[in-house]
DNA sequence: AAGCCTCTGTTCAAATTTGAAATAGTGCTA
DNA sequence: TAGCACTATTTCAAATTTGAACAGAGGCTT
């Protein structure tokens, strides 16, 4: 009985592990053949479409990312060389600088988006229901909301 | 209507790949900290042990871990070095080799698996109820097909 | 049995990622 | 207001990953 409840889980963790590993590298495959982005710049330039000032701080950007401080700095360094972010010191804080989406990058958000909704829905979204949505979307909310909750923590040495 | 279900969808899609990457990210530190191993390494060590033989071709490996055949390569070159695995030409076939689980490699998946476990099950599967198991389960064995499905597809040059 | 594709893996250089230090700036406390 | 303990980000070297080019078989077809 709890063996297999556990053997159910253990497939069920193994089919989610190998199908997304699988599905970004499909993802970041089409993104890659439709226009010049990796995922992870169309990641970026997304996030500050969508920030007021169409800016955000690079630790913002590398906690919603999900990247480490030195990935990020790369990154935005890759992307400033390619035109599609530029970079100001923030006017606050003067230890921390800011992205900023450049007119190219918008262009070249909006050039790629089209392509990369298409791959996601047709390699993805398309085949779920509306209950599986529904489900899928409450269990990685609440992933997401403990996961962020346990860094936060891990970050305070925490009381006794 | 369409836009309120696709905004769904947009959620969806938002929070199981940002929770994704940040369990991911999460397991391999948590596996780091508890044994020398990466992901990846506990990975290859899993399906070796499973396999007959406890043997598997490269491109076998490669396939199952949905690795690039030189990152695989490159994987199995470092765990040699830490004797966690061994290497020999494949007799049927020799342009091809295979990867051997030795007892050293047997004996560190045995130490990891435990405190893997314990944290795969405390990060998500503790989390789901059973009928969110059947539901990702249902859902991402059925995207694992697909995708499986695509690039046989696409490696093959198809008739019309 | 030579010629010619097709597989399997490997190699190599370039690009990316990591993690530990280094830099710089903030802000509290004595 | 000097000193300290943080914080935000960058830098740097080492490790990893990618993708293209290669080398070594197989497996026909002639």
């Amino acid at each position: 009985m709890t063996e297999s409840l556990d053997s159910e889980r253990m497939a069920c963790w193994r089919a989610y592990i190998e199908s997304s590993q699988r599905l970004f590298t499909q993802l970041e495959e089409d993104l890659r053949a439709a226009s010049a982005l990796s995922f992870a710049d169309y990641h970026v330039l997304v996030l500050l479409s969508e920030a007021p000032g169409q800016r955000l701080r690079m630790g913002e950007l590398a906690g919603r990312l999900v990247f480490s401080p030195s990935r990020l700095t790369y990154q935005i360094a890759s992307m400033q060389k390619r035109g599609l972010v530029a970079r100001q010191s923030c006017p606050q804080d003067r230890r921390g600088s800011e992205a900023v989406l450049t007119a190219a990058g918008l262009l070249a958000l909006r050039e790629a988006a089209p392509h990369h909704l298409r791959s996601v829905h047709a390699h993805l979204m398309d085949d779920l229901d509306d209950a599986e949505v529904a489900c899928l979307t409450r269990v990685f909310e609440r992933l997401g909301r403990r996961l962020r909750a346990d860094r936060d923590a891990a970050s305070t040495p925490a009381d006794k």
